[in-house]
DNA sequence: TTTGAAAATAGCAACCG
DNA sequence: CGGTTGCTATTTTCAAA
């Protein structure tokens, strides 16, 4: 097995990153390879760890969830951090968490239903965590784009 | 055909948020109900729009992508948003968009090969961007979490 | 990597409660 | 009317070339 990717690799990427749930069938007809050959470089892209899985994407507002909201948050001392993810990660609005450097220490992703829901969660789940000095909040107003690099190359 | 989601679809979309690529028999079984049934479900959700589509979860930095970067950007007057977002989609390495309020006017996700690939594209594709008036930037060192909202209720 | 064949799944139609 | 069952076409998966 190969450790580097290559175009046919790439193609593969390419198709189920646009459609996970597309049939190696339909993926090895576009991709000009045989099925086979699909599930044989997906199991070696699993295995390298470079396709950790497949999620769907949801439209959360149709589900009545109309607030997506992002935090930057400063610590009172940037060693708290391994603490301050691990309370977070028990909230269960909080839906990215990325340990940052630069503006922010840590940043995270919300989603709440309504602005009543936001300010509770803020209020109650985020603001009470213990070595959280600040937080500054943008909401987004509409997601324009959401998509993979491309393997083209 | 219902509009509102009950227990079966939240249960349903949990299970598939986790791992899109599991076969719908799989789901039956883990949902207990028929496989006949998730067919269903699952059309009903796509035509309301609550499922988008499903896509790959990709290790960027196992295929040689070692940056992650979130740019927060302030435009010199907030109606050039539109122009703004056209010129950041051009840029194959941005893979979010968020047309946002509050602390930023848009908000943007990218990946870069290295630093130098990172200066280079911040330098030449962002930075030149007409109507951009400022930008901040942090560099996640590592994504902690990466999950959905929990439907069970 | 492809091919080919067996096992499993998808997708639909008719039926049931 | 939504759910299940059962049937057929398609897909997955593996072994051999």
């Amino acid at each position: 097995m190969k450790d580097r990717l290559d175009t046919v690799d790439h193609r593969i990427l390419t198709l189920l990153t646009e459609d996970a749930q597309m049939n190696y069938t339909e993926v090895a007809k576009r991709a000009g390879i045989s099925p086979g050959t699909v599930h044989m470089r997906m199991r070696k892209m699993r295995n390298l760890g470079v396709i950790r899985g497949a999620t769907l994407t949801l439209d959360y507002s149709k589900m009545g969830w109309k607030l997506t909201v992002f935090l930057g948050i400063y610590l009172r001392e940037a060693s708290l951090y391994e603490k301050v993810i691990e309370k977070l990660l028990e909230v269960p609005e909080v839906v990215k968490v990325h340990h940052s450097t630069g503006k922010y220490d840590v940043f995270i992703k919300v989603h709440a239903k309504d602005s009543i829901h936001y300010r509770q969660l803020y209020q109650e789940s985020i603001l009470t965590i213990e070595g959280i000095q600040g937080v500054e909040s943008f909401i987004s107003l509409e997601e324009r784009a959401s998509r993979h690099i491309s393997f083209d190359s």
